[in-house]
DNA sequence: ATTTAAAACGAACGTTCGTGCTATATACTT
DNA sequence: AAGTATATAGCACGAACGTTCGTTTTAAAT
């Protein structure tokens, strides 16, 4: 699946093999990285997944940091293509907030990256770890609060939500949230933590929500029987 | 393996040594893995770090598998002592249960670890890597989920909570609101994040409180001034 | 004082890591 | 057709990894 890459002409010729290859090696990269880290992301582990020599992979990146960064950036593409993308198509203010939180829980669940939320397990990875690998992961998670913390504001200024509520406040809320499922998921497989989250983040978004708002969220689902029982 | 042994002596002699030298390897291991990752943690730097050699240190466990599980439980140990144990000190329910969140949050904001909660980051960096280290780090966990889940039960049966609030699913907002804490202080240095996470965790237990139990929680703290101006 | 067993050491092993250097195959330019 | 730039391969390097082995140091037991 080449994502972007060039438009129209089908892609010939010896320069664009180069990119064609280094594309494919990047998906790859975003996969192996996303389950077993950007630090377990290995030369020579790709270029046998991929069938190249090791310097043959190498020559595409000067080192490897600077794999670690086109991988970064490659699955921000695809975050940016398959979460923020899709939940901008609601224009209006409150449904695209909730659409975020709700898309985000699906990219998880969905198994856009083999190993959970890419940035999270990347966060994780190299938060005691300075250098420009860290900044890039950290600025990168800070779009996306931002972009929580925005669609908030724009609700407010829609008259959809409460102005009483800080927008950073509930952006830290919801970013947690969704943290807590991923968590949930990948270390137990438990598929309901995002049921729960949903659960959280809609409760939290209805409290804040003045009563023009609130008619734009979903309603209430049935509450749930046959919960599993929980363990001691 | 006598690793219980003799209870008194003040751990002299030959025998004891080993268990001290032990206690101490795992003393810096903790401390390099809650920061580098417990597979960053190498035999290599653990032994330059305590002046020891490479193979005198290995002799201690039999392979790097068991010194990590040994440095699992070592951190497990230093989190019972530095949290739950003091948490339970209030014997009440709901002072209890805020207490349990408000001393977690402590725990990562004290550096308790050096790369804040242990287990956050332990379990990122497993949850693709099935063995027992991974069984073990969500084990523990779970331990910690549980202890929350109870404290829930515990407020409800005391009458100071609400008991069409299911407990699992508050001991899952609360895990995330911690974690979510411990990713900001971790990836930003943002020592706000943990305000937020007692702010909405408090919010979170007023709401789920009956009129006894609201009165055993803080009173509303004042509202914060001069609050950083939130960024773009 | 001699024996004994635990603890620590030093050196080496086979791998794998990231990274260079050099050569060859391939396609575009002229 | 010759020349050139790019893409990939081959090979080797130094360092670090976990691990093993045989030896030496050390404190307790005899």
């Amino acid at each position: 699946m080449e994502t972007i890459k060039e438009t129209k002409p089908a892609a010939t010729g010896r320069k664009a093999q180069g990119a064609r290859t280094r594309q494919a090696i990047l998906e790859t990269a975003v996969d192996v990285a996303s389950a077993e880290g950007l630090e377990g992301l290995t030369i020579g582990r790709l270029a046998t997944e991929l069938s190249l020599s090791k310097s043959g992979l190498f020559a595409h990146f000067g080192s490897k940091e600077d794999l670690q960064l086109a991988t970064v950036e490659a699955a921000r593409a695809i975050f940016i293509r398959e979460v923020v993308g899709p939940a901008f198509e609601a224009e209006n203010a409150m449904p695209r907030l909730w659409k975020l939180c709700e898309i985000w829980l699906d990219y998880v669940q969905g198994g856009v990256f083999r190993g959970g939320c890419f940035f999270a397990a990347a966060a994780a990875e190299f938060d005691s770890r300075p250098g420009p690998v860290r900044d890039r992961i950290a600025a990168i998670m800070k779009e996306w609060l931002s972009t929580l913390r925005r669609a908030v504001v724009a609700a407010q200024e829609a008259g959809q939500m409460d102005t009483s509520v800080d927008p950073t406040q509930l952006a830290f809320e919801f970013n947690a949230l969704e943290l807590g499922a991923n968590w949930a998921f990948q270390l137990y497989g438990d598929r309901q933590a995002f049921a729960r989250a949903r659960e959280a983040i809609l409760e939290r978004l209805r409290r804040a929500s003045t009563s023009s708002g609130a008619k734009l969220l979903p309603s209430l689902k049935a509450k749930r029987r046959g919960r599993a029982p929980a363990r001691s």
